[in-house]
DNA sequence: CTGAAAGCGCTAACAA
DNA sequence: TTGTTAGCGCTTTCAG
């Protein structure tokens, strides 16, 4: 059977009251009363119901958080930042992957009410405008990489794309390129979207040159990058230097590069976004845009558990995460500057 | 104010027995009932709430999931594969990770217990076995990758490193390589064991040679892989192949490789572990053993599900995942073998 | 300092 | 087919 806590209070004998007292530190209690109900609790190996505190509490000390079905690196290290920060604060975290359009959205959303605190979402779809008349009320919710002015009044943390994508389009021009080719993710996804934003803006002001067919689309993958790289290849103008969206994707070129016998970065220059651990790794180690995918998710979460501290408050906040530039050798600015 | 089921009941005209017969189809509902139920529902936006179902019915629809703290491919893809298989089944999934010492599963443990219906542990760490009194009693658990023998009567879900690394060196063995290094992971680590014994089997039993010196001990990251592999260039004597322990610190080798100046395969081999998604996309493409992450992930959802479902069974059942040796060239195979 | 008792929102007999 | 009611295990007034 399970023991509860009317059990602990008989072993104990005090009554239920009590023993909730100390167990929640509420309320004052003999010191001689709350040692005979530890031991008493220690010996029945007694825990708490969570299903009822919940239930009477009205919080569950767990928040919810919704993720787009994507793997790879980037995704881990947010959810990481999600995980210490909501264990660190004594809370649980109820993640839900995999939901690549609204209605797979909208069911784990239905699905999470009532069991969260708060709520985490990210939705990097460009029609997440859709999910707002749907969007539980009543818990603090924050998106994440979403368009900001399409959810309605809601808080939004971002990682600043465009300025990542147009420091890296920048630095490229910088070093020496001209003409560049941009493999960008899906054109439904809000990030490529700001990616490709950013890299067009660089280019226009610095005077860049591309092209139509230097602009490939792909969606994030390794497997997508060397296509598109292969495609690129076949062309009868070749770009200086290849902008991939994600590192992934320039995994992808790299390979593709590779097989074809060009060098990099001295017949082609390389770069990437987000900067993932293994960049620094890669041959030739891969320039790219630091993308704080950790420190997103803590934020989060910090979002959240203020939220449910204070009271709330009316206008959304939205917040912009800055990028850093990470040269390294795939873009050929090594070549230019001795150490 | 939060709307319940009492709510709905006033608005519909009858009691809330026939309100929760409509929502849990228990129980036949007259369709004029059900239909007036329903839309009073809708209109107040009602939704159960978990907690109150959870505490009456003993069952969270939760599933617990405790992971060490490491990031990657491979374990974003065992929690892919954790997910989608909870997800399917209608379950939710509370994870947990970060945890690198028992001190601190311990207390995740406690955290969880009375949250979800079973628990998916993963705890690598030799020390597993400190874990089994504090397990709780009551739900079903299955352990990832632990010392099958070490928990006690618990369930075992496993990857075969043993096997996998052995064929791998085999594979190196016969493609002609005698002199092998190996990268392990750390000491405490129960795979990294268990890879570093079946390498130790398989050169014994082909007759390759290694030496103290060509035994590296890294901690699975790209960094300890790099750090490793230029120790072992600075070493009187070389190698001719290297095997990592995971493809992560493959790939830091290969870049320690690619600086010193040394071609790989022609100069010297390099293998890896778990046969990540990109593997397949360095340079030169990894040869690496695949590892079954997702699978491993769904299948110790699955086995839990059985587990809820089925009179409990006395024997624990351990399984072990069959890995798959993936060549490609970064081993030196394909110039032995033409296409 | 301690206990009795009233729920939190829901489900499942049992009765009608 | 429907309603009444007794809890699930816990927290929290309110008296004592």
């Amino acid at each position: 059977m399970r023991v509860t806590i009317r059990d602990v209070a008989r072993e104990a004998g005090v009554s239920v009251a009590t023993v909730s007292r100390v167990f929640n530190d509420s309320g004052p209690v003999s010191e001689q009363a709350r040692l005979r109900i530890l031991e008493a609790a220690q010996r029945l190996r007694y825990a708490p119901n969570e299903a009822a505190r919940t239930l009477i509490n009205r919080r569950s000390q767990a928040i919810g958080a919704l993720l787009p079905d994507l793997h790879g690196e980037f995704f881990s290290e947010v959810m990481r930042g999600l995980d210490r920060a909501a264990q660190r604060a004594g809370h649980h975290l109820l993640v839900s992957g995999s939901h690549d359009d609204r209605a797979a959205v909208e069911g784990a959303l239905r699905a999470m009410r009532g069991r969260v605190d708060g709520l985490v979402l990210m939705f990097p779809d460009v029609e997440a405008a859709a999910l707002a008349p749907n969007l539980p009320t009543g818990i603090p919710i924050v998106l994440l990489n979403c368009p900001s002015d399409a959810c309605g009044p809601v808080d939004t943390l971002a990682i600043d794309n465009f300025g990542g994508a147009r420091a890296m389009t920048r630095h490229l021009l910088d070093v020496g390129h001209r003409r560049i080719a941009i493999l960008t993710g899906t054109l439904r996804n809000h990030d490529a979207l700001e990616r490709l934003r950013g890299f067009g803006a660089a280019l226009r002001d610095g005077g860049g040159e591309t092209h139509d067919r230097w602009r490939l689309v792909g969606d994030f993958t390794e497997a997508s990058g060397y296509d598109a790289t292969r495609r690129l290849l076949r062309e009868r103008e070749r770009p200086e230097a290849i902008f991939a969206s994600n590192d992934s994707m320039a995994i992808g070129a790299l390979a593709a590069l590779h097989e074809a016998g060009i060098e990099v970065p001295l017949e082609m220059a390389v770069a990437g976004f987000d900067d993932i651990p293994m960049a620094r790794y890669l041959s030739p180690p891969l320039t790219s845009v630091h993308a704080p995918a950790f420190e997103l998710g803590g934020r989060a979460i910090g979002r959240l558990l203020d939220a449910l501290e204070r009271p709330p408050r009316r206008t959304p906040r939205h917040e912009t995460l800055p990028t850093r530039l990470v040269v390294r050798s795939s873009c050929g600015a090594a070549a230019l500057q001795p150490p």
